[in-house]
RNA sequence: GCGCCCGUAGCUCAGCCGGAUAGAGCGUCGGACUUCGAAUCCGCAGGCCGGGGGUUCGAAUCCCUCCGGGCGCGCCA
């Protein structure tokens, strides 16, 4: 039985019974000093504002109503201006063993979102060249928050959006079709606005061993063609592979070329000109967007009659909406964050509440090699690969870092000190407590130990301090789950875990498993540990991390 | 100039839909391995939560203002 949840229902029931409402903004919190009990709420300081009463006096009345019938609390405590501190018996604790055991993989699940339908964006990179690491860092918010959003009961579908359509593309062709004819012999010079990257020698590479000089005898046009097409194939090949690498995933890829094809783009665009949102002026297409609280209105087609990436965008709103979405993740660089209200704007003018899409902004990754900045300009073609990265320190290291820091502020991020096997390194930290949990279950199996799993009368031995922090602890885990998807924060998981790893080592010190003084008592233990392997395994599950059984 | 984000311990950062005496790691210093993994644990020191005003019973959290840093403000992508 979830703690908070046993006391919002209890809480509730006495309010409605007193003839009040749950407060939204209530709250239900393990509070900060451990003298102040399991569990402080504040919901009689809340209403006794509402309700011009005085706190204390509503919240004695509470106390007393929920006394009436209880069975799971020990004592209930009204202190400072009002909280009401709650006390479990110490048995209620021991109830979340059974329950970790009996859900296992699913331990923290809940249907805290409803089914609620949502999609999530992110990564999108432009098929023009390799991902940076800046971009690991959206991939790993997106996917973990994915990850958190499912287990907390929404319905949840991952996207890339990608930018197939457009100059850039003819940019990229154009691109290797200098470093083609280079490869061929031929002196072409790169133009300054062309990508410098030398990843595209290796793609010029690859055409050139598929058709050798052919394309020289081409004409230009359909050379270029053919090096654009290749070079988005290899390059997306590139991205898919680095993504899965670094355990990211997305179920659908969705190709902005399919807009403009099948017409999704001019539908948009009508629809839009239909409502009286868009106007023609000076030879384009503009989108009012003053009218729905942005600082300017923007261009939807330009005078030369090509299509601004917002037009896209929008049409690309609008079919996720079609889809039947709810709510609309986009998880952007911070870089792009002037685009936010046009957008919003977007979404309002598509009929939805600016509500139902949520942007969020990742930072830049400032990446640092013993405190001393490395140079990362894409423009140079000198920047620093993902896939460098995740070789070089590991994607475990690599995502747990990114998912300990909310995403916008800007993480430094120091390639030695990544690698480095101390508490620089959160990751080592949680990961450790698994493993070693893992080793003594090893150790007691070559010593004989097997598990009683009939043992719950044992279970009552688990009654020091060391045990009650513990048990509070992994309790909290699904209330860590549903409020990390409530503020679209994997971050909280992260330091959550940092918490749950500290109380076992802690308590690894304090007490002896395997040598304990009676087979019950070793029995206790034992279980207790396999509990907090699991919510461990559980929780690094949802950041994308590994749970090693050694290391 | 306008807009958004950031400013919390020496360093890196949590906490921010208002709640009790502001937290963690690193670093410094001092302790704990004949015993289940010391990649660990325990302790000391370290703060006008950038400054100032306001709202409130209560502000790191909300509002205003100033300072400092980052980013954005195109018929670019």
């Amino acid at each position: 039985m979830n703690a908070r949840q046993y006391l919002q229902d209890r809480l509730s029931t006495t309010l409605t019974n007193m003839g009040l409402n749950w407060p939204e903004k209530a709250s239900i919190e393990p509070p900060r000093e451990k003298k102040f009990g399991d569990l402080a709420c504040n919901v009689a300081m809340i209403l006794g504002r509402e309700a011009r009463q005085n706190p204390r006096s509503l919240a004695e009345t509470i106390k007393s109503l929920v006394l009436e019938s209880e069975t799971e609390l020990e004592k209930i405590e009204i202190a400072g201006p009002g909280f009401l501190n709650f006390t479990f018996r110490k048995n209620f604790w021991l109830s979340v063993i059974r329950d970790i055991e009996q859900k296992k993989e699913s331990f923290g699940k809940s249907d805290y979102g409803r089914g609620t339908r949502v999609q999530i964006e992110y990564v999108s990179a432009n098929p023009t060249g390799p991902l940076h690491i800046g971009h690991g860092r959206g991939a790993a918010i997106g996917d973990s928050l994915a990850r958190i959003m499912r287990f907390a009961g929404y319905d949840v579908s991952t996207e890339y959006y990608l930018n197939d359509a457009g100059k850039q593309m003819d940019v990229l062709g154009k691109s290797t079709w200098v470093r083609y004819r280079n490869l061929s012999g031929i002196d072409a010079v790169l133009d300054a606005d062309y990508y410098q990257g030398d990843y595209l020698t290796e793609v010029a590479g690859v055409i050139h061993e598929e058709y050798g000089d052919r394309l020289l005898a081409m004409n230009e046009d359909d050379a270029v063609f053919i090096c654009r097409e290749k070079a988005i194939a290899l390059i997306l090949e590139g991205i898919k592979k680095d993504l899965s690498d670094f355990m990211v995933e997305h179920q659908v890829w969705f190709s902005e070329n399919s807009l403009i094809e099948n017409s999704t783009v001019d539908q948009t665009l009508a629809m839009l000109l239909d409502k009286g949102l868009a106007y023609e002026q000076d030879g384009a297409l503009w989108f009012n967007s003053t009218a729905l609280d942005d600082d300017k209105d923007r261009v939807l087609r330009k005078s030369d009659r090509t299509l601004t990436y917002f037009a896209s965008d929008i049409a690309y709103h609008k079919n996720k909406f079609d889809r039947g979405f709810d709510l609309v993740v986009d998880i952007w660089g911070a870089d792009h964050h002037g685009y936010v209200p046009r957008m919003k704007a977007a979404v309002q003018a598509l009929g939805r509440s600016p509500h139902s899409l949520q942007v969020i902004l990742v930072q830049l990754v400032n990446l640092l090699r013993e405190g001393r900045q490395v140079a990362m300009s894409t423009r140079a073609g000198e920047f620093v690969t993902l896939r460098d990265v995740i070789s070089e320190v590991g994607t475990d290291a690599c995502r747990f870092i990114f998912l300990s820091r909310k995403s916008d502020s800007p993480l430094d991020f120091d390639l030695e000190m990544v690698k480095r096997k101390t508490m620089d390194n959160p990751v080592y930290y949680v990961q450790y407590a698994h493993a070693r949990i893992c080793s003594l279950f090893s150790k007691a199996a070559e010593k004989g130990i097997s598990f009683d799993n009939d043992s719950a009368f044992a279970l009552e031995l688990l009654n020091t301090s060391e045990d009650m922090e513990i048990l509070k602890k992994m309790a909290e885990f699904p209330d860590v789950i549903t409020s990390s998807a409530r503020n679209l924060s994997p971050h909280h998981l992260s330091y959550y875990l940092l918490e749950l790893a500290g109380t076992l080592h802690r308590y690894y010190t304090f007490h002896q498993v395997l040598t304990a003084k009676n087979k019950n008592l070793i029995q206790a233990r034992m279980i207790l540990f396999r509990a907090v392997a699991r919510v461990i395994s559980n929780g690094l599950d949802l950041l994308g991390v590994s749970a090693p059984e050694r290391m």
